[in-house]
DNA sequence: ACAAGGATCCTCT
DNA sequence: GAGGATCCTTGTT
């Protein structure tokens, strides 16, 4: 895979993490504007962070769908929040994308984000990307495309707990499955 | 039909 | 560092 080639779906049918970790220096484009991932959490099924791990409902069935899919909902009535669905169908797990920097499109991330360019947090990649509900279920390559990128060689992978899951297990809250590139 | 709460962000102190 | 915004999804009556 090149810089320029959209990931298939194959690139999401492995294990949530592996996923997670291997989007990092990828590049999402929509609508004329360009984003390089640099943070990513991981959720799989038996996860109890996950969304689905209490059953599939209407708002979580695409997280049951085939890989390379999106999941997209909306979060404290505010912040839409975009996420791949990865592992083979009928396993529950994405991606969530949590962090980005702009390569291409600034004016209007900026006119989307009040100005602001910043987009560590997964709310503010939502609203640079002006991200919709609608898109959940939607495969890649349509509303929002994935482009084949990696860290830069003066960059390093840092793995940590996730963010906001207070809700699940202990054990669970634990696991290092938030992933961030960071300058080496 | 209703109530509760959420994978967050921003402003103000 | 704390709290409000804001509205949909979910489980329950």
């Amino acid at each position: 895979m090149n810089a320029t080639v959209a990931l298939p779906p194959a690139f999401f049918d492995r294990d949530a993490v592996t996923v997670a970790r291997a989007l990092l220096g990828c590049v999402m484009r929509r609508d004329g504007v360009a984003l390089r991932v640099v943070e990513t959490e991981a959720y799989r099924e038996a996860d109890t962070a996950c969304h689905a791990s209490r059953g599939r409902t209407p708002r979580t069935a695409p997280l049951f769908g085939p890989p390379g899919r999106l999941y997209v909902y909306l979060c404290y009535g505010i912040h839409r929040l975009v996420n791949v669905v990865a592992e083979p169908e009928g396993c529950a797990a994405g991606v969530l994308i949590r962090g980005a920097t702009v390569v291409a499109g600034e004016a209007r991330v900026r006119r989307r984000r009040g100005g602001r360019l910043d987009l560590i947090g997964p709310g503010k990649v939502g609203q640079a990307l002006a991200a919709e509900v609608a898109w959940s279920g939607q495969p890649l390559g349509r509303a929002l495309t994935l482009i084949d990128g990696r860290p830069r060689a003066a960059e390093r992978v840092v793995a940590g707990p996730r963010v906001g899951i207070g809700y699940a297990t202990p054990a669970d809250q634990a696991l290092p499955w938030r992933f961030r590139l960071v300058a080496s």
